[in-house]
DNA sequence: CCATACCCTGCAACCGGTTGCATGTCAACA
DNA sequence: TGTTGACATGCAACCGGTTGCAGGGTATGG
């Protein structure tokens, strides 16, 4: 039953150190408004006596809660840590502190969330929304809001756009020879699959590739494994997956019954986050998941220092395709004739 | 330059429904004090008015802030995330919001976050913890602390016990012929690679087994990949390794020397992270972190709860060796005789 | 019809900081 | 030497809830 020692308050340090509770509070947050020797020799007692300002207390005068949240749709998917990180510690920089939470991609659970952490918060990060837009425009209206992988006008933003890397990928496919591919879809709803599906298809459709869209129950391994029977039998020799956890199910999958990528398959992912490390190392689209974490909190920030900053802001972060071993020539397509 | 239309208080709502502040806050903390009409009409109003309760005024006069922080080593090793995910649903359900902090595997970031948060939350919960045992000690004077995986005497803990799965796959290693093995060790600092290390240590004496300990830099697919030169160097025909990246790590790079798993090498991961899904799919030793998590939250609430619960609670937990497809017959060695 | 108890509600102090304003001190300047 | 102003500090109100205590009202029992 710790005794948990209490901490002192203002106004012990004040009393101690024979001043005004003011004063002790300035010499926190204002000592330049102090003698040099004032501010000395509260910090002194302070020392002494293990004072920590309370942050409720200093939160309820001042109205800033000095923390943020920055909610996900789902922790354990690898694309989203590094940038978890990286906005975490771009917040800390700023001293403020970070509440996560994952919504488990559901979009009201999203919105609970958001909710829940309404008073505790002074802005709230987005990553890859699941809220219908107009909720979201409700929501702008009583929270600083910062999206990312979600393009709603008004609501400031950052995103990635893979669009020109896939397309890429996909001439590259063609050069070797496909004519068939297929791109095994993310979350139907998620900006990301939306955009990366549209650059596909604009591409198979530009050099007359044949674009056959399966969807997935999640973007993780099994969904990938799950997948495979459909789209072998969709007759296509390659795919892009819409990440590299659904591409490296698909590769795994393929690999139980004795078929190599790339000899037998081609295959693409996305998001670079597992890919350099699965064997054969996969092609996938390289994007800045961290720097965009770091954006995101600074646009957070901005839109608390200065209200004027203009909160339409947009930041579109480049991608890059990484060439390795997950995509060669089509293998010549078993013809099979049930009547023949 | 939102005009992030301002909440309502208390006062606003007692005004408008006619009745004392007083009688507005136990409208919504205990409303079985006050009549069910009463009760109505100051929610009905309250609900119009959009009224949230401010939670930082809460926080003041409870004392509670309705807060924990849940600080881990690196939130890009997978092992993580699940636990962090457990832990945050947990929290959840009994109206707890979470903060979460990367301490980057340092003992002193650790503490100064620590130290962030003090004000902030009601306890905290540490993973792997880095830092020295008599700042922990000193530490949960002042907060309530749960520990993951760290075994510290007098503060609540949970272990994830590997060391029987470990020796069994040691016994497995020999089985198949194995005279001498590696353990890739992870951070030496910690109290499960202390634990792991010592099982294995202890199983491969009884067994007369050679045993080579290298130690890694980080416990990270790029670690594995670096030693694998020491490694092979070393003679060992087998390896458990401190975690599945590093284990996968070593199959990557040993792959990219066209020496494969399990025929010219066996090996043996630990977390169960990513083993499912790597090619061959890792022997790995599974723990149940998830279960982990959700333990240590509620050992958390339950301190909160009642300062007369036991604080040197700790629980183990069981781990299972999971056999997949990379031990197996040591490859003949090759006798390198540079005289000869 | 009065005493008692219970139920409901209001009053006011309190949680621990922050901040506008007033006051006091002292040095510089005319 | 009197005036002015800069600087340092204190006073007190305020942030928005919570809660112990008191008082008014009504029902119950004698």
């Amino acid at each position: 039953m710790s005794s948990k020692s209490r901490v002192p308050t203002i106004s012990e340090i004040a009393e101690r150190a024979g001043v005004a509770r003011s004063s002790v509070s300035r010499a926190f947050t204002r000592p330049e408004l102090l003698s040099a020797t004032t501010v000395l020799r509260i910090k002194r007692v302070a020392e002494e006596l293990g004072y920590v300002p309370n942050s409720s207390a200093r939160a309820l005068s001042t109205g800033k809660t000095g923390n943020i949240a920055f909610l996900v749709p789902d922790v354990a998917n690898p694309y989203f840590p590094p940038m978890i990180r990286s906005a975490q510690l771009a917040a800390e920089n700023l001293d403020y502190c970070v509440f996560l939470a994952d919504f488990e991609e559901s979009g009201l659970k999203e919105e609970k969330l958001i909710e829940r952490f309404a008073g505790k918060v002074e802005g709230v990060i987005l990553i890859s929304s699941r809220m219908p837009e107009d909720r979201l425009q409700g929501l702008v209206e009583k929270i600083p809001i910062v999206l990312v992988n979600r393009d709603v006008p008004g609501i400031p933003r950052v995103l990635i756009d893979a669009g020109s890397s896939l397309k890429q990928a996909v001439r590259l496919l063609a050069n070797q020879g496909h004519q068939e591919i297929a791109y095994l879809s993310g979350p139907s709803v998620t900006w990301t699959n939306k955009q990366r599906q549209a650059a596909i298809s604009e591409m198979t459709n530009e050099l007359g590739l044949q674009l056959v869209v399966i969807p997935t129950e999640k973007p993780s391994l099994e969904s990938g494994q799950a997948v495979v029977d459909q789209m072998m039998s969709s007759g296509v020799t390659g795919a892009i997956a819409f990440n590299d956890l659904i591409a490296h199910g698909i590769m795994t999958e393929l690999s139980s019954r004795a078929l190599g990528v790339p000899d037998s398959f081609s295959i693409v992912g996305c998001d670079n986050s597992i890919s350099p490390f699965t064997n054969p190392p996969l092609t996938s689209v390289s994007n800045e998941t961290t720097e965009a974490g770091k954006i995101a909190c600074e646009m957070i920030m901005g839109l608390l220092g200065e209200t004027d900053s203009k909160n339409d802001q947009i930041t579109v972060l480049k991608t890059l395709l990484i060439e390795r071993e997950t995509i060669g020539p089509p293998r010549k397509k078993i013809i099979s004739s049930p009547d023949f």
